[in-house]
DNA sequence: TCTCTGCCTAGACAGTCATCTAAACAACCG
DNA sequence: CGGTTGTTTAGATGACTGTCTAGGCAGAGA
């Protein structure tokens, strides 16, 4: 098992990516973006799910999105986004490796 | 697979977990206690690894433990924090399922 | 009891963040 | 071209955060 203490860097570039999930509003926009049929989402839709104006709900995407969580794309006049599966992935991967070691004991 | 969007008390209590992760610092203290073997670590020790003073470590571990990432005991002069391993089980499903739905096409 | 060491609390300070309003940009449609 | 709608950018503001220094509490040992 992989159990190596994190490097400085490495946990400044995981770090990022937690930092991003850590407000409710993102939780739920990346929930809402992943449970969507089809994989992809309108903004406009975004924005209805919230009591929030149009602004504050494009900055906490631009947030997800610098952390690398999820990814957009204009087409016409809507702007529709997405989950980028293996940036999740790594995040949970790290958070499964600490809290298997943890339950199964030591390493070594 | 259960991939409903979060009602807002959920994405409140899961965003306190993932806002505890989203230090580089904290990151590396719970890496250093999930990596170490018999799953016990001295305040001390984890001081050592970083250049800051023992308040910052001390204020650090306060979040994450009052996030449910890690407990502590005092067990005559040494303090020992350990990881809650079902918290972090917690967090990683929730990115694992989200990934995986994501990756895997829609729902329904 | 006195002192020493390990750890935490209190308070201060600079930097970051979530939110808003106002304004700009982009695409469609008459 | 002008107007309408969807989305983002800019700037302001109040709140929160990470770090420090100073000081306090708890246990061990002389």
């Amino acid at each position: 098992m992989v159990t190596e203490a994190l490097t400085e860097d490495a946990a400044a570039g995981l770090a990022r990516g937690f930092k991003a999930l850590g407000d409710p509003v993102r939780l739920r926009l990346l929930s809402l973006i992943a449970a969507r049929a089809g994989g992809e989402v309108c903004v406009c839709e975004l924005t209805d799910a919230f009591t929030l104006t149009g602004p504050t709900i494009s900055h906490h995407l631009k947030v997800l999105r610098e952390a690398g969580l999820i990814d957009c794309q204009r087409r016409g006049t809507w702007v529709y986004y997405w989950i980028v599966p293996a940036r999740l992935a790594v995040l949970s991967q790290l958070l499964d490796v600490s809290a298997a070691a943890a339950s199964t004991g030591p390493t070594r």
